[in-house]
DNA sequence: AATTTAGTTCTCAAAATTATGAACTAAAGA
DNA sequence: TCTTTAGTTCATAATTTTGAGAACTAAATT
């Protein structure tokens, strides 16, 4: 696979930003590889093959990004190759993931209230209002998509 | 410092969530006490014996969340500790954080969508809906958090 | 049955991160 | 000026993370 300067700075950019999430490195770059490749469609061996990585890093990387949910792959009868691809369609569902962790800290913040100090009572208060505003931009976040759905829609 | 075993918890709680966002173990562990503790501003010297690790990993942490502003000190004279405590009236600041970090993923997706084989459209499609998508989400919520001082104060 | 091949697993090494403890600094107080 | 103390810095140790390469597996092909 031929791969431009630009493409590579951008496999780059997208694997900084993907680290910064949590995710390993050479997982980070394969996210990035799936989004810039002109074939969004990769077997394995491309995947090694671009990104200079050896066969387990790949094989490592590949499994957990299936496990995450960020990519899947097809296959097709008569070759056995997996041809793995970004689950860009997906992106809703990783939006949904995020909301989550929110509502589980605002969680935790709620129970850090109630064991608190009842004594420090400006703290509490900002405590209290991060909790809720946590809680709030969560029950907005969905009406927020399909409000977007929509204005989609009604263009 | 005494504290409770449900102290304990919520701390290691947040700093599991903390360290997932990218922070080293013990400023997030740092960050999850000064929520926690009944006294919000504590010294440098309670903080170490409170987590037990050295003086040295202490003042690496200390530092660092002095510089990402994530913590505060305030001193008293005559006293030459430095009380530090968690800047929580400071989420409105994190929170604007997070969406310039949106706002620049957004712009590398729209970087890949002018460098990508136009081709594969429907590929090409869901990269510029999720970019859009987060755009749109970025200019929404300043609005969001308006809407929820207006809510706070209506009450 | 033997071979090819797509991918996995295992062992180990390199690199990066994090923490320790001791020596040090600089301001304050005696 | 000597001592105390809050915090820093340095050398280095421990731990974790990551990746390489070779051996292996299992399905398909010959």
């Amino acid at each position: 696979m031929l791969l431009t300067e630009k493409q590579k700075g951008l496999i780059e950019k997208i694997g900084i930003v993907t680290e910064r999430e949590g995710m390993q490195p050479a997982a980070a770059r394969i996210v990035g590889l799936l989004y810039v490749a002109d074939n969004p469609e990769l077997t394995f061996e491309e995947i090694v093959q671009a990104l200079h990585i050896s066969k387990s890093a790949a094989s490592n990387a590949l499994n957990l990004l299936l496990q995450t949910n960020r990519i899947e792959y097809t296959t097709f009868s008569g070759d056995r190759k997996r041809y793995f691809r970004i689950k860009v369609a997906n992106w809703r569902e990783g939006f949904a993931k995020k909301m989550e962790d929110m509502t589980s800290f605002s969680q935790v913040l709620q129970e850090v209230l109630n064991e608190r100090n009842p004594e420090t009572v400006e703290f509490n208060k900002n405590l209290a209002e991060l909790a809720d505003f946590l809680k709030y931009v969560n029950n907005q976040l969905p009406g927020l998509l399909e409000n977007w759905e929509k204005m989609r829609k009604g263009q």
